[in-house]
DNA sequence: CTTGCCATGTTAGTAAGTCTAACATATGTT
DNA sequence: AACATATGTTAGACTTACTAACATGGCAAG
């Protein structure tokens, strides 16, 4: 079937690639004529869709977003409301998409430029981490747990942030290749959950009394 | 005074304004015409001293990572041996590194293909990570922690260049404009490092014992 | 001192990439 | 059926990384 002149589909071809291209290449490795060369069209062809070759990683990186977080609500929904567990799942399903795509995911958190709070990877930024802390505020009021969700749930996300960006970069493995980020995160993430000032003037379930010493 | 043909410290002029339009400019914003230029040199004349664009800002981030060590060097002697304080200042002086140079710091961390160990900038990297885990390895001597102080020093090393990352990239500020970077190294710095296993079996001062509740 | 080597610079040119302008074609509305 | 518009193309301007061939001048051997 040729589209002898018209693709028909262009807009979404041309941001399919560039995901692909970024995954494969790395986000300096890709260029917009790769993207159209894939896509089977001139290089002046994305202009009729996309102001410039930032437009189009913007709608990359927002669909990552989208996917992050889908990732994120499905690992939850698999462990029970309030355990730990859950909160962990978030973490980990936060490296294991981070891994996927690396490229993809440093450009998601690395465009310091995009400041304007109405950017639409701003917005999908936000709507991700609101998902996180949503998690962190069910834990927070299931285990009786005092003090804000928000600066817990920020303490945690630092901690796996960190953890994600050491690993995909390759940081820990140039230290040693001994390091296990599963066991870094796990001992960490542990100490941010557990050892907090519990409300005990109330009855109830306190879930997360039972983790290993 | 004209250099009238040779220039007689290009590689090291090269160098450094490459650090300068790194910080001027940003990572993706450097390019070699652009140092050439700064140098005064035509853009062909870098090729005498590095192999490419790459090998000059190779010669940026070592640098960069003997300034980070440095600078934490210098931070740690200013408070006691075996204090929590001398620990948080490692972490302090790392953030500030990075929001001093932000583009520089992405690319110091985020070399992933260097994992050739001889590289330079990966021995350099070793090195400054070997220096925090100095610091971590004496202040669990001095304060009887239990416990594998590489291990202690990867969750912190995790921690703050987690919080780094955020900061610099503005993810922090993405979500709101009322988060205090170092309201969560503190809160979560403080778990990590006194939560710790003790041994009571020896005396001797325990330095980490007087901290805030 | 002079001669010539060679380290280090230059100019010119190639290939790739982003983006613009002017032109071409298909699509669908009247 | 005819035109307006959306969406493609080709050609080209400009930038950049890098190479090749040439130029210059500092320095060492005679």
């Amino acid at each position: 079937m040729k589209k002898s002149y018209h693709h028909g589909e262009l807009r979404q071809a041309l941001i399919d690639a560039a995901r692909a291209l970024v995954r494969e290449k790395g986000d300096d490795g890709f260029s917009l004529s790769d993207a159209c060369r894939r896509a089977g069209v001139s290089t002046a062809a994305p202009y009729r869709h996309f102001a410039d070759k930032h437009e189009i990683l913007d709608e990359v990186l927002a669909q990552g977003f989208d996917d992050l977080t889908a990732g994120m609500a499905a690992a939850a929904t698999a462990e029970p409301a309030g355990s730990p567990q859950r909160i962990l799942a978030l973490g980990h399903t936060y490296l294991k998409f981070a891994m996927a795509e690396p490229a993809l995911f440093r450009m998601m958190f690395g465009q310091k430029a995009d400041t304007a709070p109405d950017h639409i990877v701003v917005q999908r930024g936000k709507s991700c981490f609101g998902f996180v802390v949503e998690e962190v505020v069910t834990f927070c009021r299931l285990n009786r747990v005092q003090g804000d969700a928000m600066l817990i749930a920020l303490q945690l996300w630092t901690l796996v942030h960190g953890a994600t960006g050491l690993t995909i970069d390759g940081d820990y493995a140039k230290i040693s290749d001994a390091i296990e980020v599963g066991q870094i995160l796990a001992l960490a993430s542990d100490r941010l959950l557990f050892s907090l000032p519990r409300r005990m003037d109330a009855p109830g379930p306190i879930a997360g009394e039972d983790h290993v010493e």
